[in-house]
DNA sequence: ATTTCTTCCGAAACCGGTTTCGGCAAGGGA
DNA sequence: TCCCTTGCCGAAACCGGTTTCGGAAGAAAT
């Protein structure tokens, strides 16, 4: 017997069909091919039409890397996670990232995913990303009023574009929903029901959405001929314990809201404990409607009356607008809107009392607690 | 006046510095400096210092895309997720990335996601990602008891990691968290409390994780001193709508089980809606124990009692695992896992019944119900 | 019949790396 | 002293594309 030479273990992988293949195949050379398939204007139609077939018959599909060491540009999306904020994107993000990577799919591009903290490593993490040509633009989530990634990738002159809007909109793309419309139809959809006395819970000011939903609760309170008290108006509540907090204190106030617009589903949940604790049931006692959408309102009881955003539909825009910027589409023909839905649960109606009763109730509870709690 | 002439817009990005500028700052060609900072053996010590140095000062950084178009590596990882099964991996999503690209950029590596639905489409996706070169190596979530996945990225011979175990491990690499431990433990602690009759809600058997969950469920049992009744055991409920359904039928037997494990969190939120519909007071007069984590199940009332998995954490064990993996270790020395910690909630405590005495509750509470159903 | 444009493609350089090959100089053995 | 290693690096090809440049052939103009 004799042994066998030692073999390399060779990957049996199928060989890729590159464009010097695709050239012999043609009786071309590749540079020929490349500009046949790119659009180059000195090639004649029927070159162009015999090498695209021939491209199609054999397969033929360009190697992103390669292209991407000449032309800098490697068909993919950058998306960068904050992760150091409390939850803010959680219930969303599966749905969005399939949204976004099944509509860049569909255009054979990828996306490239990354998470950093917040302020200057957020910013380094961009850097890198494009640095090391990993995404030819990026799609920016929860913009801040002024946002400074939309600074540096401008600087940069890297395309991108915001999922929501932003205060200076000069030269840049978004896709947005409109939360003030939600905010507005919330207020008069109370209104309705026959509250006038309304609070406003709304999220950090540093998101630019928490001005535009404050907006649009003021266009509904003016709309639905009530006055605005500026007690009954607090923010800041992106969590659950922020809105408790905040319910509590509109509850305490001497003429408390017999309903509250929240900004903020995660908030709104919040508002769910203090009405436990001071014995209000949610709905008839006191009213919510928020914003979102989030699964975990379905599990409150009764289930939250919320405004529900589509982040899958969400996602697949914003890649066909961010596609189209990169492929050099003036940033302000690419500015989409959509509006959220109302999914109705159980947390609004008719109120059950007065502010001045709720008041009653609320003091009656609150006295027995400090009694309970006391020596 | 004379008119400037037009000027291309170029781009002010910083220049990078590349591999020939290197060289040329060191008198040395390009390819003496790939071969230093590769670790070739023909280039000496000293040399190799020299250049490794002045890289540092210089900020060099090797373009991953340049590399891959000779090596076909890109210093990517891959990671495809399925969007066509009932919100299987929502809740964890944002936590597992945050994990994933953590690890992967503290490597210089990042991170490209895809989704697809399930079957064939799954397959083509991660043939995609592999004939791009846009992953270098897979991190597989949710692995099937023999998943397809796995088989494909064998044969093409793609390194990977499993986020989970399989039946047929050989010359796998996997990440997991003991389940069945967990199991085991939600039945001695229902045990502990005094009951005896015990049911087991599982997941899908195609789930690998299903059989692991059983197995554990059973050495509980058995550690337990009590008896398995075979009836108190069903599969198959990956949903909130199965899991309900599952309680039902449980509840509906001779003799009822004063305790159900669930092997999914979803699920188990299931049986609060059964519970409620029969009457039931979860945590007195039904126990539940559970498994996952999510935070659906603070929102149940009571809260849901289950382990917990730290999707964070397994996520930067499977970005370290595969990396190397990708490097060339060897994949059955790549297998670590990590047990799920316990979440106390309000779902599980001593039986208020016996087997008995519960039937008649759900007897009498169904009577109602279809008396009042009747016409 | 020239000359001058166009049209269209080949040749070759280039992008930023990796890898093979060969050769020079120093060292060791005879 | 000569020859053969060995260590170490330069030169050049290569990876899979893109882009610039120039020239041949045909069409149009003179």
């Amino acid at each position: 017997m004799v042994s066998a030479p030692v073999q390399k273990i060779r990957p049996v992988r199928r060989e890729r069909v590159t464009i010097s293949h695709l050239a012999d195949a043609l009786g071309l050379t590749k540079g020929t091919v490349s500009r046949a398939l790119n659009g180059y204007p000195d090639i004649s139609d029927g070159t162009r039409q015999r090498v695209r077939k021939q491209a199609e018959v054999m397969g033929y599909r360009p190697l992103a890397h390669a292209q991407a060491i000449r032309t800098g540009r490697s068909r993919a999306l950058g998306l960068v996670l904050q992760t150091d904020i409390p939850g803010a994107q959680r219930p969303f993000l599966s749905e969005f990232l399939a949204g976004l990577t099944s509509a860049a799919s569909a255009e054979n591009w990828t996306l490239t995913v990354a998470t950093s903290a917040g302020g200057q490593e957020m910013l380094n993490t961009i850097n890198r990303l494009v640095d090391e040509r990993k995404a030819d633009g990026f799609i920016l989530p929860r913009t801040f009023a002024d946002d400074p990634r939309m600074k540096l990738l401008r600087s940069l002159d890297v395309p991108f574009v915001l999922y929501g809007r932003v205060s200076d909109p000069r030269g840049c793309a978004w896709f947005d929903i409109l939360g003030e419309n939600a905010m507005r139809d919330a207020v008069q959809r109370l209104a309705d029901h026959g509250h006038t006395r309304i609070g406003f819970v709304n999220g950090g000011l540093e998101y630019n959405f928490s001005h535009l939903r404050e907006e649009g609760f003021r266009a509904g309170m003016s709309q639905a001929g009530l006055t605005m008290d500026p007690a009954l108006l607090i923010d800041g509540a992106m969590t659950m314990e922020a809105g408790e907090e905040a319910a509590e204190r509109l509850l305490a106030q001497p003429k408390p809201p017999t309903a509250i617009v929240y900004a903020v589903d995660l908030a709104a949940l919040g508002a769910y404990t203090t009405a436990s604790r001071l014995g209000l049931e949610i709905g008839t006692d006191l009213s919510i409607i928020s914003y979102d959408g989030i699964p975990e309102g379905n599990w409150a009881s009764p289930p939250l009356t919320t405004f529900q955003v589509d982040s899958r539909a969400a996602g697949e825009r914003l890649t066909k607008l961010v596609i189209r910027r990169i492929r050099g589409a003036d940033a302000e023909s690419l500015r989409e809107t959509a509006e959220a839905t109302l999914k109705l649960g159980g947390s609004d109606g008719p109120p059950r009392h007065t502010s001045a009763q709720l008041r009653q109730r609320v003091l009656g509870k609150t006295e027995n607690i400090s009694q309970m709690g006391g020596t």
